[in-house]
DNA sequence: TGTCAAATGACAACATGCTGACATAGAACA
DNA sequence: TGTTCTATGTCAGCATGTTGTCATTTGACA
């Protein structure tokens, strides 16, 4: 029984591999003069986007995934000075993790290299088919992500 | 200048590495009860699919993975009974990848389980917005892919 | 044919993700 | 209040991916 939406959909999942793996690249290879990685401009670029501030299991939440992996990468990232730990009045342990001067100088200049990037890249793909893809996309999320 | 096109594709990039670890995470739990791995059912799958043997950077061309880490599950697969490398007569160090017995096996439990799994995800999912879908993901991937 | 660039195997170092386990803080509730 | 479940920090082990390096084999080409 090949049903055609099924060899369909296995081709997909297969080649949002493959376009997983390029995108990271692209990411590394975009913001390597930045001293920055993929794993770091995820975390910089949650934080930068939440108003409020966020704990370590906040961030891997947002991300989909584990505060442990989370938590090494945001250590090392307070060491070399892009972030740094702020008490939260609303829990002992927990705190909150904040952008410092140079995260802020960090994700502007991420913004700098990501921008034109991302524009480049969609010029010649109408808005509607973006739009179709993310619906598609956020609804495997949901499905998926239980 | 906050293009509405370049903020949704920045969107769609951070809800692909989401979906991507969902369905990695979905791959290794559907798989766990016959000792694969995702890692290990992607290899499978493409020797599966190859009408022709495949070596260890033929592999890896594929999947877009470096020669390394494709060769390196590879050996333990080996090692572990599911593949077997065969001489190759057009190169004298270049191996053929096969799937023995126990992998053409494995890939008949994979398919077992993968199908039902297929087809139940994308039971309200228009198939036009599948091909749509892979559509875009392979744009994408070719603008990438150099 | 001879030479040289590309492909491959092998090994190492490292980054990034996962899970498990354990102790402690917070929150919910009888 | 006291108890119990959940969330969190921390440490460890492991899987999977990357890049770099070096020697060897292929293959292209002057």
């Amino acid at each position: 029984m090949h049903s055609p939406k099924r060899m369909l959909f296995l081709d997909l999942v297969l080649s949002l591999f493959r376009l997983n793996g390029l995108l990271i690249a692209e990411g590394d290879d975009m913001t390597e003069a930045l001293g920055l990685t993929s794993a770091r401009w995820k975390v910089i670029g949650v934080i930068a986007l939440a108003n409020s501030g966020l704990t370590v299991p906040g961030i891997a939440r947002v991300l989909g995934q584990s505060r442990q992996a989370v938590q090494r990468i945001t250590d090392v990232m307070v060491t070399d000075g892009l972030l740094s730990y702020q008490s939260n009045p609303k829990h002992k342990r927990s705190v909150l993790v904040v952008l410092t001067e140079e995260g802020r100088a960090a994700y502007k200049d991420l913004r700098d290299v990501q921008d034109p990037w991302a524009i480049q890249n969609t010029e010649d793909i109408p808005i509607e088919d973006l739009d179709a893809g993310l619906r598609l996309v956020r609804r495997l999320i949901q499905k998926f992500d239980k």
